[in-house]
This record gives structure tokens, sequence and C-alpha cells, in this order.
RNA sequence: GCCUCCUUGGCGCAAUAGGUAGCGCAUCCGCCUUGUAAGCGGAGGGCUGCGGGUUCGAGUCCCGCAGGAGGCUCCA
């Protein structure tokens, strides 16, 4: 998930509040009474966007103008970088020799970047947490001032990474954040004024800055504090110097920070490597290696279930199931062309030498990274005719990927995972229908995991990478157009990610969102012409002659670690019955009724279902307490009453209870929640 | 891969300023048991991630390695 602000789309104000200066002016003036607007929105002549300004600042007259409030997001935005100016000045207070980088606004908040000879400490964060609330409280004017080249180079001789951002003025496009602090038409310098108004007014910090800024220190108010610091590279890059960054989150007000930090408790709550180790769900082991992980019994039911379900899904969709080998000779991935692409990111080739034939080369095996061309093998392993087509050929292919240690995490990302892929060989006029087919099969199966809200992510060629990516122009416009396409007529939003093609085609990938409305990353259509060419992949037409098919490949939930890890998550641990580890407990008042619901258990066991009776020698409360806390869908409990009624009680998670119903009936309630797969 | 921080029994934590490791849960063994989130008692379990170093003495300080977290870069 990324931390950097979408761009903004125009402000959805009502368009009555837009003015038209009829002499010069400023915001302060037009909007003096609205205490919520903290800049304006300027729309010059022909500028349909408009153009965010400093309250204080000149408006000609003829102007169409705007008030933004702090409430709507360019709002939010002016505050989290007039949040992130203070953090800077309060650096400089504790320490003035550090040097400034940049200092945007991100999601959620903002964050600075610092060259200083040491790293922030936890220790150093919370002082200068105090030291920005003395500027917050202090109320200075933030004072914009535009500068010449000249003058700029000489006030800020001493900040050499401002130095570099005004030499790159003009052409900061593509530079991370850099257009925060030089975007602008002209240079500016923002003063900060301490008075401001009156004779003894100081200027006591200033920073190179396009702006726009709140008016004054004072609105940015209680809803500001630093979350950690961490080093990244000057303007995001490998070769530069390596900076200190401080995040901070910043809101409107105290009580939207603590609504903030409750969302991130609530997310560390439901963080699937903790419930993974609570519910003895998966482990990591150092002598194994790091991001490839063991699935214990309880999470080896939530991962065959999947499996199951995928599996049944796809040869009901038309595929067929099929296998292949975790390790290759590696002249499989120079023919697939993935090699010299990816071969850094595969794990080393393994040499084995022929002790009959010591003069031979040694044969070099790879580990599978990935299974199209496992797949395009099968396909070519006989003649196959047009009208096989549609071949579909899907397996959970487990790949291999040296991903590298600073990105491996959790089950979300791992060196060793298991794909629901298929690949689907179609002729060239069949391409469109079998792409809108993958995308309603992927979506119908995401429904049924429980994912409602998607939208869909174009990724395309880097037309400046030509290196990166193979295949002529024409190929890859007209793969692009096939999945623009398809992707429109979903009806999902469509959001382009340009340069985030595969080598050898476009894609469609699913976002889904999270029950935290967060999205994740799923499946993928992927529409490749190369690979078939690579292998040589033939079909023979209606007319004789050979003719080359389309390859499109498909994972619908990604890998199934990384999808169980997006599910705990989602669900919190409280899976649906379907899913459930376990999912009835029956938990007798007494030890008397331990055979009571031994027999309830039994025609559970006999319908499908995954149930215990606990028999431990625990109180009953406590009893209750562990199926609670192990979020068991279906707790049945039976005591004198119910037995004496041929019945059970069921207790469900959130505390809900429901006595007194009959055995026959509560089987099958639960056999009708685990057959429709839905919540209880 | 790079930067910062972290690593104490299965899990969650404690151990003043270096003085020789404790608590809760879980586990095991007893006793107890009739209605909705912890019954009581006892026992076992740790070369404090690994390897060096400083010191009379290291969980505490220093170096290296591994693993983890966050971030940067990357992600077929």
């Amino acid at each position: 998930m990324s931390d950097v602000v979408p761009p903004q789309s125009p402000s959805s104000e009502p368009a009555s509040s837009l003015v038209t200066t009829t002499t010069p002016t400023t915001g302060a003036e037009l909007f003096a009474d609205r205490k919520d607007v903290v800049v304006v929105r300027v729309f010059a002549a022909d500028d349909a966007d408009g153009e965010l300004w400093d309250l204080d600042r000149a408006l000609p007259a003829g102007v169409r103008v705007e008030p933004v409030t702090i409430q709507e997001p360019d709002g939010l935005m002016v505050l989290r970088h007039s949040a992130a100016h203070v953090l800077a000045q309060a650096v400089q207070q504790v320490n003035p020799d550090a040097k400034l980088g940049i200092g945007p606004p991100v999601r959620d908040g903002f964050y600075y970047d610092f060259d200083t000879a040491t790293p922030f400490t936890p220790e150093d964060l919370k002082a200068l947490d105090k030291a920005m609330s003395r500027i917050i409280r202090e109320g200075q004017t933030f004072r914009r001032r535009v500068v010449t080249e000249e003058e700029a180079r000489a006030e800020l001789a001493a900040e050499p990474y401002k130095l570099e951002l005004i030499g790159i003025k003009g052409h900061a496009e593509g530079t991370e954040g850099a257009d925060v602090e030089v975007g602008g038409a002209e240079l500016t310098i923002y003063d900060n004024v301490r008075g401001a108004g009156r004779e003894s007014e100081t200027v006591v910090w200033k920073d190179l800055c396009r702006g726009p800024h709140l008016p004054s220190t004072r609105l940015i108010g209680q809803g500001v504090q630093l979350m950690r610091s961490a080093a990244a590279y000057w303007r995001g890059d490998q070769a530069n110097a390596s900076l200190q960054r401080v995040y901070g989150t910043a809101w409107p007000s105290k009580d939207e920070l603590k609504a903030y930090l409750e969302r991130l408790a609530e997310a560390e709550r439901r963080d699937h490597r903790k419930i993974g180790v609570e519910q003895d769900l998966f482990s990591f082991h150092p002598s194994i290696g790091s991001g490839l992980p063991l699935i214990h019994p309880r999470g080896g039911v939530i991962k065959r279930v999947m499996e199951d379900y995928v599996r049944q899904r796809h040869i009901e969709e038309g595929f067929s199931y099929v296998g292949t080998p975790h390790i290759t000779k590696e002249e499989l991935f120079y023919t697939s062309g993935h090699l010299p692409y990816y071969g850094d990111t595969m794990f080393p080739a393994m040499e084995f030498h022929d002790d009959d034939h010591p003069d031979a080369p040694a044969q070099k095996y790879r580990l599978k990274a990935m299974n199209c061309p496992m797949h395009n093998l099968i396909y070519s392993s006989r003649g196959r005719s047009y009208r096989e087509l549609p071949i579909r050929l899907f397996e959970f292919g487990t790949v291999y990927r040296y991903e590298k240690g600073g990105v491996v995490q959790g089950l979300t990302r791992v060196r060793g995972l298991t794909q629901d892929d298929s690949h689907s060989y179609v002729m060239p006029e069949q391409a469109a229908d079998e792409v809108k087919h993958l995308l309603n099969f992927m979506l119908s199966v995401l429904r049924d995991f429980g994912l409602n809200d998607f939208y869909l992510e174009l990724s395309t060629r880097d037309d400046s990478k030509p290196d990166k990516f193979v295949g002529s122009d024409e190929d890859w416009a007209n793969a692009t157009a096939l999945l623009e396409k398809v992707g429109r007529e979903s009806g999902l939003d469509l959001v382009p990610d340009p340069g985030g093609a595969a080598f050898y085609g476009p894609k469609i990938s699913v976002q889904a969102k999270d029950a935290l409305g967060r999205t994740w990353q799923m499946g993928t259509v992927q529409y490749d012409f190369n690979q078939p060419a690579r292998f040589g992949l033939e079909y023979t037409a209606p007319d004789g002659s050979r003719q080359q098919p389309v390859m499109i490949h498909s994972a619908k939930f990604g890998s199934i670690e990384r999808f169980m890890g997006v599910l705990i998550e989602h669900y919190a641990g409280a899976f649906p019955a379907w899913l459930a580890p376990v999912q009835v407990l029956a938990v007798p008042v007494a030890e008397a009724f331990d055979g009571y619901l031994k027999d309830v258990v039994a025609q559970l066991t006999a319908r499908g279902i995954r149930a215990e009776v606990d028999l431990s020698d625990d109180r009953f409360a406590k009893k209750i307490r562990n199926a609670s806390k192990d979020k068991v869908p279906f707790v049945l409990i039976a005591g004198g009453e119910d037995a004496a009624a041929g019945a059970v009680s069921f207790r469900y998670r959130d505390g809900r209870q429901e006595n007194g119903v009959p055995v026959a009936e509560a089987v099958e309630r639960i056999v009708a929640a685990v057959r429709d797969r839905v919540q209880v």
C-alpha cells in the first residue's frame, strides 16, 4: 500500500462558494467571516483545476476564487505540509546543523527528510513533538516571499539539498516530492514570523517552499503527532545520500488524531502475523530461511479449503488441472525470456556434474520462479487444433523468488509462494472474451471469500524504458487497448499504472478493499504475445495453416499464502464458518453432558462439519472464554435444560445467544451456513 | 540490497546505575465441576537469537552475524 497521496480531484465544494474578484484583495478578506477556510483555490482564465494560494496572498481583480477548508482533501494537504514545516523548524531548533531535504504531505500525514550526523532516536522524536507544540502554540505566521534564483541561492547557501532543488527547478517532474518545494512558476521562500504585525516581529525561521500554508501555525492545532523515523534516499535514488526521514500524522482536531491512532491500533490487532501466532496458523523458522512459511494444521485447514474451492471453481470454468515440477534446467527460462530480466530475483542456479562424464559441462538447474514456461511445454507437447481452443491450464504452482531481505514480510511478501495460476491459450479473436471471462471469474471468486469492494489497475509499458519490455509497439498498443476496453466494460474503476507491466505484456490487476478500507492487490490478468512466439506455440487453423495463439496469464487470488494473510486481516481472525479451522465447538455445562454433546458433534461430523467437544477439565466459564479467544464461529452449549429438551444453545462470537434450538435444526443451520459461505 | 530500531522459557512482559534471571498465560500432575470471557494447589520449562570482546563479574557495555519491525529501493 502506498503512502503517497493520490492526486486530489478538484474540490467538491458547491459552485455557489466560488467568487470572482472585482478589485485586488486577499483570500483572508474575501472569506473573513469563515474561520474554517485555510487557503483559497484560484482559477486563472483558462485553468480548470485551479491553484492553491495562501489566504494572505494578494489576489488580482478578475480571478475566480474558491474557499478551501481544512476538512477537504486539499485543505488537509495544506495542514500536513504546514506541519512538516513546523517539524523542520523544530529539528533545526534542536540541531542547527541538520540540513533540510523535502517535506511533502503524504496519506494521513507528512514527512520531512533531514541530513543529520546521527539518526533520530525515539527520545529525539518526543523532544521534537514538544518543540513542535511550542511553535504551534506560538502562532507564527507563514509569510510568502518571491525571490530570484540568485537571492534564493544566497539565502540558502547553508542548505545543499535546497540548492540542488533550485538547480533542478523547471524539470522537477518525476522527482518524488520535489515539486512541493520548487514546483511553482516562481521561487518562493516562506518566513516563519513571530509576532507578525508588531514592531517587534522577527523572522525565526525560513524555508524554500512553493506553499501554500495555513495562515498561522496555531491553526495546525492539537492533531499532530510524530510517528517514526526511518532512512530514505535523497530524491529516492539509491545512489544518493541516505537522509533521516521523520514521519508524522496530522489532523484537523485532536479527536480525529485519536480516531486515526485507533485505526492503526485496530490494524495492529488484526496483523496476520500476530493472529497467525495466536491461532497457531503458521510460522517462520530461521533455520528454513526468511520468507518461507510453515503452515500449521489449523492454517492448513484454511489453505486446503481455499485450494479445494478454487480448484473446483477452475474446473467448472473450463480449466484443466495440471502439475509441473519445482525445478528445471535454466535453459527454459532463457527460452521464456525471464532469466535476462529477472535473473537477479531468482534463486541462484544449482549445478550438477555428471560423474560418468567429468568433462561435460555442468547442468544448471533453477528453482521455478514462474509457471508459464512449463504450461507452454504442456501446450506444445502435441499438435493443437483451433477446435481445442481456448485451452486453459491451471495449477497451484509453487514458485520461489529471491525477494530482497528488506521486503519480505509475513505471508504477504514471501520467497516461496503458491499461485493459483492459469494460462489460457486462445485464438487472437477469442482474446477479448477470454479476458472478460477471466476477470468475471476472478471477481466471483473474491466475492465468495467475502471481498466486495474492487477497482482495477491497468499496468502498461513505460515507453521511456524500452529495454525493460519486449515486443513491437503495435503488439503492445493492441494488447493494452484490449485490456482497457474489457476493463472499462467491467463497470469498475480503472486506474492507470504506467510502467507497471511485465516485460512480456500489459496486465489488469484487481485491487480489493478489506474491512479496514485498505487496498490489496489480488489477482491479475496478463496479455502475452511474446511467449507464444518464443516457444513457437501454434495451432492448426480451419484453413490448415499454422497460427500462433495468444496466451493469457491469470492468477485469481495471486498467492495462497498472501491471500490467507489478507483474509486473516480482513476477518481479524474471525473467519466465516466455511473457512474456520474449527467450525463448531461444543461446550458442556458440566461433565455430565459430555456424552450428549459428543452425539451432537457426531451428527455434525457426519455432515462434513469440523466440530469438536471441549472435554478439558476446565470449568464452564473458562471453556467459553477459550472458545471466544479462538473465534470459533459456532459454540454449542448443552446443560440440563438443553439435554432435557433435545436441544442445544448457540453462542456466537459477538456474545449473541440463542437457547433451546432442537439438535436437528441446529445441525441444518450450521450446514447451511457453511454451504452458503456466510459470515455468522 | 540500503538505513534506523528491536531480539529474555511456547506467547505476553519484568529485571534499579553491569552483581549471576522473575511474573502472568499456556503446558503437565492433582483436587474441583450443572449455565455464558480466567476455580484452587503443585510441578516442569531459559547457556537471556548466535559468535567474539571489555570486566573480578554482562540480559545490561562494544564488535560481527542471523532473525524481526518500520522506511527507501524493488515486486514476473
